[in-house]
RNA sequence: GCGCAUGUAGCUUAAUGGAUAGAGCGUUUGCCUCCGGAGCGAAAAAUACGAGUUCGAUUCUCGUCAUGCGCACCA
């Protein structure tokens, strides 16, 4: 199906080229809701080429096509606009399509690709913080946006499992459990199965060997010595970095699943590991990486640079890898693995420079395809209301486990205030419309931006939030199901929208029709909030519409089914780009 | 020092080069016998500063100021 935008771009395309003009025409949605709802500009913007004043030739273009029946009214103003109300018929007929559409009129006009997101950011054996926080979430819906469009996606956790943090937690166990079998050099047997630590101590270990390995440069070498053994395939280490791992994964995968995030892999940085050397003597030999300073860096610069990019290293003067270099295997191993179309990375604006130089390398050295899209994605830092980096009460990281659990709490305190429902349904309906007050909060911010994390605004019910949008869903969902109790009750999917026969439905419809065109534009400009903004817009037009509209009460059957059609509509618009957000909605709340 | 990003009402924020810069919170204020008032109205209130390009600039260019961030063996 056709959006009604793309209806009227034809028609007024049309209007162009029969009076003898060539225009890019654009309809856009009208900055001047009171006095259209569709504009064109393209008068204004030809109007120098063909050397006449841009009114007339509107006034010729809208002469032309004026009798279409898509339009009510269209009407050419000065200096050159034209103002375009469309018919009650084209909307109905435009809304009740969208109803029976599966996507709502949504047309991704690419080609399928095979897109991977790398999100997520996790680190083994270091539990979440607020800085995962948003690569999680906007990674999980960036990857649902794409996956909408009907792209072959892969997200990849991708741990950061193998850097010096193994080498100082084996050390900080060695020097707490000495008499561990790993830590015998003379032991030739098979090593235990079972973990020498649980989750929480394995999570305790690691921050205080941090802070040694600051303090006691012995205990940083021996660090060092060991994340060498782990990378060159030590027994002993191998078999201590199986348990880290199994442990921390179990605990990962359990604490994205409580932000209903979940990855298709989850690979990791070791998983890179058999391909670095091959890689690296590749790029030498081609002559692409060279030695500087004892390490193997690649040039990067690129003729149109007007300024000047540190060198990408790919080797340390030790001979170990780096940040780079395993980002740059992971490409060789996806290459060989997926051969993506389009890679997108979210992490931390900060890492930009580090990705431009991987993106650099890799098309230098051929990594990947060169036809092959690069993106990074970008995202600001989550400030507490000071405007500084958010922090607990006492300025240490806040663990996500924690941050999740404080908003829940301050929803369900105001959900048992409201309702009365058992416990269990309390409990379950405030873990969702929590999570919806942390998300929303989040993606309805623009993502490169740093934003403020303000719990009491996120989590309110008013306003433009998250359990704002959720209850205006629940609202309709409670009216059609006291409408289904109804004895003459038709089956609401074969119901029809008919022609509007008030403002607020009106304005309610012509909410919903730009449904297709707020997709599209999230996607191709990997831009959740547009989404968020949409809903809330829809959401307010729905509860202008409520409370100036009787539905159930309305006496003309025919008004009456229209309605329901209509609102049926709008909870399903609103649950499909609730769910593009990675938003569950709960029955009541 | 070099580079990058960001400056929009008191606060949090939005706006493919278009007309009168759109919201939420807060403030002042009107509306509940009504399908869920967690709602719907009204009012006051903003593009850091200075140039330039353009018929038209929050948007593009340059400069100034402010803030944040990044600049070779951490990830």
């Amino acid at each position: 199906m056709y959006t009604l935008i793309d209806q009227i771009t034809k028609v007024v395309s049309e209007g162009f080229a029969q009076c003898g003009y060539e225009a890019d025409v654009k309809i856009s949605l009208s900055n001047r809701p009171d006095l259209c709802e569709y504009q064109c500009n393209g008068a204004m913007a030809i109007a120098k080429a063909y050397h006449k004043a841009p009114f007339i030739i509107a006034d010729e273009v809208v002469a032309k096509i004026s009798e279409n029946p898509v339009f009510e009214e269209i009407v050419s103003v000065k200096p050159g606009f034209i103002n375009i109300k469309v018919s009650k018929q084209a909307l109905a007929d435009q809304v009740t399509a969208m109803k029976e559409d599966e996507k709502f009129g949504y047309r991704n006009s690419e080609d399928a690709k095979t897109v991977i997101v790398d999100y997520g950011g996790a680190n083994a054996a270091k539990p979440l913080h607020v800085g995962h926080l948003r690569s999680a979430v906007i990674g999980e819906s960036i990857k649902r946006i794409q996956k909408y469009a009907g792209n072959k996606v892969i997200g990849d956790v991708h741990l950061g499992d193998w850097g010096l943090q193994m080498g100082l937690i084996i050390e900080e166990l060695r020097d707490r459990k000495p008499e561990l079998v790993y830590f015998d050099e003379s032991y030739q047997g098979e090593y235990p199965s079972e973990a020498p630590f649980t989750i929480s101590e394995l999570e305790e270990i690691y921050p205080v060997a941090s802070k040694k390995s600051k303090e006691d440069a012995a205990f940083m070498e021996r660090a060092h010595q060991a994340t060498l053994k782990l990378q060159s395939g030590d027994k002993a280490c191998r078999a201590i970095w199986n348990h880290i791992m199994d442990v921390s994964k179990k605990d990962l995968k359990r604490n994205y699943d409580n932000l209903n995030v979940s990855f298709e892999l989850w690979k990791g940085e070791s998983d890179a590991q058999p391909y670095i050397d091959t890689m690296v003597e590749d790029m030498i030999e081609k002559g692409i990486a060279h030695e500087s300073e004892g390490a193997v860096v690649v040039d990067i610069a690129e003729e149109s640079d007007n300024k000047e990019y540190p060198p990408c290293l790919v080797r340390k003067s030790d001979g170990a890898a780096l940040y780079a270099t395993s980002d740059l295997a992971t490409l060789v191993e996806r290459e060989k693995d997926y051969n993506p179309d389009r890679y997108i990375y979210t992490a931390d604006k900060r890492q930009e420079l580090h990705f431009i130089q991987v993106f650099r390398t890799a098309r230098k050295a051929n990594i990947v395809n060169s036809d092959a899209e690069l993106k990074f994605l970008g995202f600001g830092t989550m400030n507490g209301k000071d405007g500084h980096p958010f922090k607990t009460r006492d300025g240490g990281v806040m663990r996500l486990q924690v941050l999740i659990e404080d908003i829940r709490k301050a929803v369900y305190d105001r959900i048992v205030e409201n309702r009365s429902m058992s416990e269990d349904e309390a409990q379950e309906t405030a873990r969702i419309v929590g999570l919806a007050a942390l998300k929303y909060g989040d993606l309805s911010n623009q993502a490169s931006k740093d934003y403020i994390f303000d719990l009491d605004a996120f989590s309110s019910f008013e306003g433009n939030t998250g359990p704002y949008i959720l209850y205006t869903v629940v609202r309709i969902k409670s009216i059609l199901n006291r409408y289904l109790e109804e004895s003459d009750a038709a089956k609401i999917e074969d119901l029809k929208i008919n022609a509007v026969d008030n403002a607020s439905m009106k304005a309610l419809e012509l909410s919903l029709i730009k449904y297709a065109d707020v997709i599209q534009s999230a996607y191709k400009e990997y831009a959740p909030h547009k989404i968020c903004q949409y809903i809330y817009e829809v959401s307010n037009a729905f509860n202008g519409f409520y409370h100036s509209t009787k539905i159930l009460a309305e006496t003309d059957p025919e008004k009456k089914k229209s309605y329901i059609a209509l609102i049926t509509l709008t909870r399903d618009i609103l649950l499909a780009s609730l769910d593009l957000l990675g938003i569950e909605c709960p029955e009541r709340m």
